[in-house]
DNA sequence: ATCCTACGATGGACGCAATCCAAGTCAAGA
DNA sequence: TCTTGACTTGGATTGCGTCCATCGTAGGAT
């Protein structure tokens, strides 16, 4: 996601400093933070800025298709900057952390029409739920 | 369900008209009601249930395994009455409801050894995504 | 290089879902 | 019927996120 920055440019993104330093944020470590730790990563390069701005920077780039936005469970939502290729979750039930894992078949070939109730169906996630290895200790 | 209480009974449960009006709602139709949802219908028997009763009753029976949480994203949760049998959810970006589904295949057996990083893998949620019939117009 | 202005940033108020808490109530066993 | 500890209550509080009026500034126009 090194590029994403001209990649955002070239959509007429107005490159401001916050954005810039959000979108550094998420191109660093491969984790899945929350907003507020991408805000406090922010404020460490650039002390000011507002947890608004984060936010809104966070809903353009999942608008963008840049970020999946990744709900756990009633807790805050996480933001996965590894989204140029599909992927599904593997979540510790007992630390919270996130692996990205790539099973095999597709799950929306499995939902047969009729199971669909009429609805468009555009997508779906699957969330694998068990205890890493330190938390099986 | 309709055993529900004589099970809670077993287990030790102290029968309240509270907890028996928020059993009979979900016992009731079966759809999936938000915590606020809930508390609306059991109010209309019980005018002066308490939302923190509601949640109190709600979380039991979650863990008692009588109920399954539902979290879609930044909404509210939603409780399935239906815990017995094993169902994947549909639900509608647009109004929020949610359909029971039950797709073909296995999605614990398309997470090949690899893929799982030394978790131990308890269950796997299917999420499908996309708008109702309603919604789509 | 400087000016303009529309787009973006700010931060405090607000809203919603959910939880916490101290005080009052009551189901069910003795 | 009495007693007791589990349950209920509702107001306060927390967590997460959005809204909004105002200020600032990126980047095209001159």
């Amino acid at each position: 996601m090194s590029d994403l920055l001209e990649r955002l440019r070239e959509r007429g993104w107005r490159l401001t400093s916050q954005r810039r330093v959000v979108a550094e944020v998420l191109d660093g470590d491969h984790v899945h933070l929350t907003a507020d730790e991408v805000h406090a990563r922010a404020a460490e390069r650039l002390p000011e800025i507002s947890r608004a701005t984060v936010y809104n920077t966070l809903g353009e780039l999942v608008t963008l298709g840049e970020v999946v936005e990744v709900a756990t469970d009633g807790r805050a939502k996480r933001y996965d900057p590894n989204a140029h290729r599909p992927h599904q979750h593997l979540v510790c039930t007992g630390c919270g952390t996130i692996r990205d894992v790539h099973p095999a078949g597709d799950p929306l070939a499995d939902l047969p029409s009729e199971q669909r109730f009429g609805f468009t169906v555009s997508g779906a996630e699957i969330t694998y739920r068990g205890l890493c290895p330190e938390c099986a200790r």
